[in-house]
DNA sequence: TTGAAAGCGCTAACAA
DNA sequence: TTGTTAGCGCTTTCAA
């Protein structure tokens, strides 16, 4: 099959070609006799407009680039779900690339996308993100830039995040409320906005409620369910006394709780767990894993709203950026769910 | 800052612009001299090649379309994964689309990819597809097709899957050496080739064994974890006499496994119950449930493998398509581990 | 309502 | 080793 442009149904038709361009993009100013004989040829002779030579020409792409960590984590696979439900219902198509945590990919991805001339960027941050000039390339070349989840506050870029601070302090508050006292806060050893906002929370729950805030319950590691099964190993061989644990993250969290189900410990009644996610797996295990939902439906939706109106503005870097702030939610399960004091 | 072409850098050298884009090609004519010179400029003024340009004009895309029914299923998101990285790796980028299992979804998804001229197209059906005219019109341009685990056999297309046969043969047997005789399948009410594969796995496996195939065993229905408690339900109203399950997929085979915990049938020791994917959760749960492993990372880098040999053949559609078959996993866990009779 | 013509930024054949 | 030139297939201005 050869390719089949718009001068071919020109020839066919005997009209000029530019004709057939605007009778294909449904210009007004074609009859409508025009437009419906260009269109049944084009039909006839398979034609599929060319967007590489339709981009290259007006300049404009109906492509946006997406950087996330890895698809391999459900929480961003579901997110780009999200996103790209909502940008594909609005006529946009999505490039991906996975950073793999690392800053180096998320540069490289930049620059596939800087080159493939992308209409604009979601991104969240790589773990092993440093340096932020890559970022600022995007910024200088004033193309729609977003972040989700995983932002930088230091960079003026609009983003779309769930209040993790709140988060923390909702899940530390919870375990309180349900009578634990001395409560494990797992966290992680690298510093990263959404981890420490969520010990913030942890901190700030336990001085509300009038709790010390003993350095000895801060735990500082790689998160992963091993982790957290290591952390429980510690505190027992430590003979440190706590009745609970709050994890960053629900792997940690479920590491935890398979240590502890090991020692004999009950949960909920003698120590209460609650993780960070609500992966799929916290309502299937039992007990069932007690967390903070983090709105990963809601947020590739926002942020799919947010950038289609970025998208749209043409004074986009001259006003502040927009910072949507999602609220985390709540989910009790068995594993926090005691008989209060 | 404004659009730096190789005309600016070509200006600021004052030499001509094909000589700039040669020796950004890193073309062997061009001499040292004129490399590095052409090198700092442009990096100097911020340049960056434009691929749509480029493209348009050779007429080579270094770009790949991939069409999953959607992000939100773990298997999916997993193979994706998998392949992004691989053909990164190789400097492919990733359009990607989700058909939403419809196959109106899934033909938009191809014109798409066929209007941005997209070097190939990697694919996995929709549940909703009932006809193949859009996927013909892929072949008919004779653009690197491959399907991944939901193939079409009917079309002469490449394919990477696992051999759904086996796997339910031998979940089927790993069973019925657990010493279980009856055992119900829960299978999908749409015909989908992997589904039935798996079924005719268990049909033969029964027979291999001298066991009767009773069709009041074999349920059909949309799969999904509350289905999978129905089923555990309706069994049990009717009295059906049965002591284990094998689901279709993991999310039916939880279901199952909870309804009947919820009925205080001991599992595995009166009822054994297998799935299929082995999702992250499978192991997480209590008791752990049996599963098939799919083999994701294999699939997504056989599949970009074989895509890559697609892409560089020049004689791709004179051959007869390459179907690879990889070899399914069974994973025993609690859930289906009694000492068996 | 349609046509003619220029040109988006690049690759590549041909010439020097 | 470098320059000249002709497009890739389209959008869009200007003219008719």
């Amino acid at each position: 099959m050869k390719k089949v442009t718009i001068h071919d149904i020109a020839k066919e038709l005997d009209i000029a070609f530019s004709t057939v361009a605007r009778a294909l993009n449904d210009h007004p100013a074609i009859s409508d006799t025009t437009k419906r004989s260009v269109r049944e040829t084009a039909q006839r002779l398979g034609y599929r407009q060319n967007k590489i030579a339709s981009s290259l020409r007006s300049g404009q792409s109906n492509t946006i680039g997406i950087i996330v960590p890895s698809l391999d984590v459900s929480f961003f696979s579901s997110v780009v779900h999200g996103i790209e439900k909502i940008m594909n219902e609005n006529g946009y198509s999505i490039l991906l690339y996975q950073s793999n945590e690392s800053q180096e990919g998320e540069k490289k991805g930049i620059e596939t996308f800087l080159d493939s001339r992308v209409a604009g960027i979601i991104a969240s941050v790589a773990k092993g993100t440093t340096t932020y000039e890559h970022f600022a390339e995007i910024q200088r070349r004033r193309i729609p830039f977003l972040f989700f989840d995983r932002a930088i506050e230091a960079l003026q870029v609009p983003s779309v995040t769930i209040d993790d601070y709140k988060g923390g302090f909702l899940a530390t508050e919870h375990l309180i409320r349900q009578g634990y006292k001395r409560i494990v806060h797992i966290t992680a050893r690298q510093s990263m906005d959404i981890f420490t906002e969520r010990m913030r929370g942890y901190v700030d729950a336990l001085k509300r409620h009038d709790l010390p805030v003993d350095e000895r319950l801060i735990l500082y590691g790689d998160f992963s369910l091993d982790f957290g099964r290591q952390c429980i190993r510690e505190l027992c061989q430590h003979e440190v006394d706590f009745d609970a644990v709050f994890a960053l993250e629900d792997f940690t969290a479920m590491g935890a709780l398979q240590q502890l189900l090991a020692y004999n410990v009950r949960v909920p009644e003698d120590v209460g767990v609650i993780g960070f996610a609500n992966e799929s797996f916290a309502a299937l295990v039992t007990p069932g894993l007690s967390s903070i939902d983090q709105q990963t439906e809601e947020m590739g939706e926002a942020a799919a709203a947010l950038f289609l109106r970025m998208l749209r503005s043409d004074d986009l870097y001259d006003n502040p950026p927009q910072r949507v702030v999602l609220e985390p939610h709540l989910i009790v399960r068995a594993s926090t769910a005691r008989n209060s004091a």
